[in-house]
DNA sequence: GTCTATACCCCGATAGAC
DNA sequence: GTCTATCGGGGTATAGAC
């Protein structure tokens, strides 16, 4: 019975796999506004009715492949700066160079999760977590470097900035300062904008290819950081 | 007869200002994806053949809207920085505190010009040029400024500035070094990163609202290029 | 230049047979 | 758990009357 049991729960699985792949597909095809469960039905054969034993909502399949995109970036930037001894400032450079690179790799998933919002779609806590992680990992390499000159922070600044410690806690980038919460943050967002630029095209006729360019902009990042 | 026809060309064009703005209004409810000349003409209760009269498709339609966005925009970024007696840090800062403004006060037009591409559709030439006003009108305020370390641009970037110098031919962006022409296009980037993260919901639960992070970020742009 | 009507597609989601 | 069939919508674009 139990072995039933695991084979069917096995299948069930792997066709849930193969679902979000296809759904991948679509995304790829069609954008993710227009992502439809009858598409990846056709896809993989079956009846549109059957993929909805397995997301009940065509939402409930974006938000699995939201979170899905959300967690491959992560792991990128998590495992390009993990503390291994190398300086903090070529762990942040390399961080840097993964989310690049992953973007590239996977330029439909990170419009997903870093180009204008689906319409209609709401996240849930799920993927706000999910989305944390490659900004966090970026944060914890950069929690122990030097606060820089402690430019009396506004006040507001410095609420918002105790925020994001509290919810880092249990990590290693809970020990940032403010100071170099709202730094990071601003690295981050230039970050976003520079792979943003050359994934949506505004740097066509320009800076394309961007490889010398966001390696420039990636070690200037590194600069104004004080790294 | 030529009175009769220019109140006729003055309707057509009226119709088409009409027109243009109930696609606006469906671009803010549905995004551009999901645009479609069937709403737009219920909206102003034509048939929807009567709107093929004006655009012969929906991406001529989605064409007018993107070079009204480039050109709102531009006009923005080059009205606060102009060249009236202000430093040039603070026209700089002008410039990038109107963009911001003016993507907080028209969204899902800034999200049609710089999210995510629509998929399936291509720009023309009257996208590009109208794309290049706001980087451009900043560049210019950079032009005259130092030109900062020279460290020697590797030949991919320096080929590439002299590229965008030459697209800038008779405007006062064409008199910028190539180090400035970098410097000035990393700044865009990181500032489209700024406004985008803000409006597409990355700052969500940190730094939302954005203003006293904005203005810091700003401050700092213009401290990274010298000013 | 606007209308109605149409050809020919798409979608999300559900009901009920098997 | 998959299927067919269905409800009730949506869309682009064109033809032809007025």
């Amino acid at each position: 019975m139990s072995a039933a049991l695991t084979a069917r729960e096995r299948a069930r699985r792997e066709l849930t796999a193969e679902i979000l792949g296809a759904a991948r597909h679509q995304l790829t095809d069609v954008g993710a506004a227009a992502l439809s469960v009858r598409a990846v039905a056709r896809e993989l054969g079956l009846a549109s009715s059957a993929v909805y034993r397995y997301f009940a909502t065509r939402d409930a399949l974006l938000t699995a492949l939201i979170v899905e995109a959300y967690d491959g970036l992560g792991a990128a930037v998590e495992t390009a700066s993990t503390d291994d001894g190398r300086s903090t400032r070529e762990r942040f450079t390399a961080g840097c160079t993964a989310m690049r690179s992953w973007a590239v790799a996977h330029p439909h998933e990170y419009a997903l999760v870093h180009g204008s919002p689906v319409p209609g779609y709401r996240g849930d806590a799920r993927t706000t977590a999910a989305g944390s992680r490659a900004p966090l990992a970026l944060l914890a390499v950069l929690a122990d470097a030097a606060p820089g000159p402690a430019s009396a922070l506004p006040a507001v600044l410095a609420e918002q900035a105790a925020r994001v410690t509290a919810a880092a806690a249990g990590g290693p980038a809970q020990r940032a300062s403010p100071e170099v919460v709202v730094a990071g943050a601003r690295a981050w967002t230039a970050l976003l904008g520079l792979v943003s630029a050359e994934l949506f095209g505004q740097l066509a006729n320009t800076f394309d290819p961007a490889d010398a360019f966001a390696a420039a902009a990636v070690e200037a990042l590194a600069d104004d950081l004080g790294l």
